[in-house]
Parts: C-alpha cells; sequence; structure tokens
DNA sequence: GCGCCTATTTTTGCATACAAAATTTAAATG
DNA sequence: CATTTAAATTTTGTATGCAAAAATAGGCGC
C-alpha cells in the first residue's frame, strides 16, 4: 500500500532514521527497556531531533519503543502476558499464512521453499544455529507471502519485529530441535498436497511449540538473573 | 502495554493532536485520498507544524494515512484488492477471537453481550440503522475483549480502523441485514456453549458475508461515481 | 488556441531556539 | 550519617525559521 510508490528520491531522513532504529531495536544493539536519548541518537545517527522524534512517534505506533508523556522513549519491553499474547496472535496469523499459501501457492515458490528447506536442514546437520534461524526465518516469510496477503504480511512482520526485538535465540536443546525439524517437515508435505487444513494446523502447532519453548527459558531467566547484575 | 502508565498529564500535544485526527478519519470528516495540509490542520488544531507532523507519522504508521515523499500526507485510499486483504485477516482475528472468548469469557461478560444483543435486535426491529451500526460494532468489540488478548485487540482495533475510514455505511437490503442478525443469534448460542469451534465459525462466516456485501456495494459504486463529479 | 517552459508562490522537510518538566546534584537540617 | 529539600543541569516538548522541493501561474513560441 506503501510500497507501490516508486521511490526514486533518497527516502526523507525520518524514514531512514526509522529504519537505522529498527535495525538496532531488531539486532539487540539496542535492549529491550533501555533509554533512548534523544540528544545521544542524534549524535550517533548524526541528525537534529526532528526527524529522529518523528522516526521516534513512528516506532511507537508499531509497538516497538514505548512512549513515556514527558520522559522520552524506551525499546519495549514485553511482560511475559504481553508475549504470551503475541505468540497467540501470532499462530492465528501463521495459521492463516498456512492455509491461505497452501491455496494460492505458485509451482516457482513452492520449489523455492523446498529448497530454502534443504537449506536448513543442512545447517541444522551442522547444527549452524545462526544460519538455521536465518533459514527458519525467510520459510516462514516465504509461507506468509505465499498467502499473498499484503495486510497479513505487514501484520505478521510487525508483530514478528517485537518479539525478535526480545533476542531469545532460544538455544533450544537437540530434542526440541528435532522435532521442529519434524514440523518443518511435515510443513512442506502439507504445502505439496495443497491441505490447507494440515498447513493451518502445523503452522499453529509449531508456533505453540516456539512459545512454549521461549516461555520456559523466560521462566528460568527470571529465577536466574543475569551474572553481572547482582552486586557492583 | 501503554495503557498501564498513569497518565496525570494531561497527554502530550502530538498524542491529542492525533487523537483528534484519527477522529476526523473515521468519522468521515477528512474523505479517503483527501490530502493533508499542514498549514491548514495546525490552524484548525490551533497547534504549530511539530506536534502535528509528529501525529502524521503516528497514523502512518497505523495505516491511516499515507505519506508521500515531498508531499505531504493523505488520508488512505484503499484499493479493493487492500480492502479484500483487509476483510481476510479481520476474518481471521475475529475467529481467533471467538475461539479464545468461547474458552475465556466471564459470566459477567457474556450476559452483557447478551443485553447488547438483544439492543442490538430492537434497533433492528426499529430499522434505526445508525444504532444497529453501533450496537453491532459494540458486540464485537465486546466478544475481542473477552479473548482477553491485548495484542489481538490492538490489532484488531487498528485493522477495523482503516475500513471504518471507508464509511460505506452498506446500505444492507433486507435479506442480507436479516442473515447477518440471524448469524448474531448462532454467535450467542455459540457463546452459550462456549463452543470456541463453533463461535469462530460464525464469526468467519459473518465476517465474510460482510466482505461480499462491501465489495459487491464498491463495484456498484465505481460503474456509477458520485453524482456532483461529472461536469461543473 | 494549445502546449511548453520559466518565474513565483506555496508547501514540505529539517534545523534550531526557547519553555517546561524531570533528573541530578549538592547542601542543609535533624 | 541519613533524609529531605532546593538549586543546577539535563532532557523532553513545542514553536519558529530557513532551505529545498513541488505546485501554480504566467508568458512565450508555435
Amino acid at each position: 500500500m506503501t510500497a507501490d510508490i516508486i521511490s526514486i528520491t533518497p527516502a526523507s531522513l525520518h524514514t531512514q532514521v526509522a529504519q537505522r532504529l529498527r535495525q538496532m531495536l531488531l539486532e539487540g544493539h539496542i535492549a529491550p527497556g533501555a533509554k533512548l536519548n534523544e540528544r545521544e541518537l542524534c549524535a550517533l545517527l548524526k541528525v537534529s531531533r526532528t526527524p529522529l522524534r518523528e522516526a521516534l512517534k513512528m516506532l511507537a505506533a508499531e509497538g516497538l519503543v514505548q512512549l513515556l508523556p514527558n520522559r522520552g522513549a524506551i525499546a519495549v519491553e514485553l511482560s511475559h502476558e504481553d508475549i504470551q499474547s503475541t505468540f497467540e496472535v501470532m499462530a492465528g496469523l501463521e495459521g492463516q499464512s498456512g492455509e491461505l499459501a497452501a491455496q494460492r501457492v505458485t509451482e516457482a515458490e513452492l520449489r523455492e521453499i523446498k529448497a530454502l528447506h534443504f537449506e536448513m536442514l543442512a545447517a541444522y546437520t551442522r547444527a549452524d544455529l545462526p544460519a538455521y534461524y536465518r533459514l527458519n526465518s525467510q520459510i516462514h516469510t516465504a509461507i506468509n507471502l505465499a498467502a499473498k496477503n499484503t495486510v497479513l504480511t505487514t501484520t505478521y512482520r510487525q508483530l514478528n519485529a517485537r518479539l525478535q526485538a526480545l533476542r531469545f535465540r532460544s538455544n533450544q536443546d537437540g530434542d526440541k530441535w528435532q522435532s521442529a525439524v519434524h514440523e518443518h517437515e511435515a510443513m512442506i508435505v502439507a504445502l505439496e498436497k495443497r491441505d490447507a487444513v494440515a498447513l493451518r494446523a502445523v503452522l499453529i502447532a509449531h508456533l505453540n511449540h516456539k512459545r512454549d519453548v521461549v516461555m520456559a527459558q523466560l521462566r528460568h531467566q527470571a529465577q536466574a538473573p543475569a551474572a553481572g547484575a547482582v552486586s557492583p
């Protein structure tokens, strides 16, 4: 809806700033809960406060930062309940993505998804976690795109971004990892068969398992807080 | 996630401006596709350009306005495809709302929803369209709230706002109206039985019908454009 | 009369300046 | 020495000013 404007112009400053900040939040260069000092960020990004503040307002509307009246902005810090809720909605969106993708996926898209799947298996076999995560994410994105619904895509992206900003590179144990891979196998099968109901079910189950892993990890973290944070 | 900050302060100017603009867009005081002139709006709202522009950036992130680089902002104008996509996602969200609401609705909530339902029947009987729409919307909102998922609620609200901004007070004919009311009856039954599957199904069907009505109306409108727009 | 090019005006985008609020620091009191 | 309070400093919020881009108007040639 916005993407179809052919941008010859090199994008306004506030847009660029928003993009940079978004990236910093997602890549963990700004930790959840961290205060976003305007002066600092202006210096870092070499822009004045006006475009920076405009970018912050956009990120706030996206749910990546939280505005505290008269106290500036902080990187979002989701409560356990927020995370649970987000996963719940994400599961619904993934399910719908799958349902629609099964009906609308083209041959070319299917081939590409299968290729990504095999690449992911390679990463799994090598226990290359970063590559695995990257490919995993690419597959889910590809399925989402195959659903051919721009609103679904933007909504999905937005919620996914919030979760990514939390940066729990869930060091899932071998068992969980293996079953995740099995679920991915089932996805491919369902997609090949254009079985909307099955793909929906697999994706929802997959995300629920991911949620369980993350929530368990969070509970664990809560009991044993970061090592350096005890006494100075 | 933002609401839990007890706001003693009377909300920053940019927040107020965003709220006013949002209202104007939803109530049709600003038509879809209309240009949002900064000077004009500043004069109207009696604020300087800074908070106004910040508000516009927020509304852009919410998908209510569209930013055209170096050319300001316009009220969103969704293509037929966008509208179709939005309804598709809304259907999924409504379905999930129903599914969760059936599991989580309290007795008090159920009673209130039933009361709203009867009020809506009264409005229907009187053929009081405005009241009917208001109550209809309240019922859907109540079901959504009964699902007890804040992310679902905000996502739902955001997409719903975009559709509302289009302002097709679909003058649905008697037949369609009657079946919409029947669907609402089915919702109440499913909710009372806490039948998640049934409520989900009814809500999805309900929204799909609404989509059909709206899309048909849009096609009709496209063929016979506004009367005053032909020649001066 | 019509299209095209240029000059003017308007409008947007960004930077800066000023005011108000919050935070920090330090002092003063118990 | 802790606690509270008041001043100083920082930080946010809003208004204004200036430059660049776009829209508009006018003039020119054809």
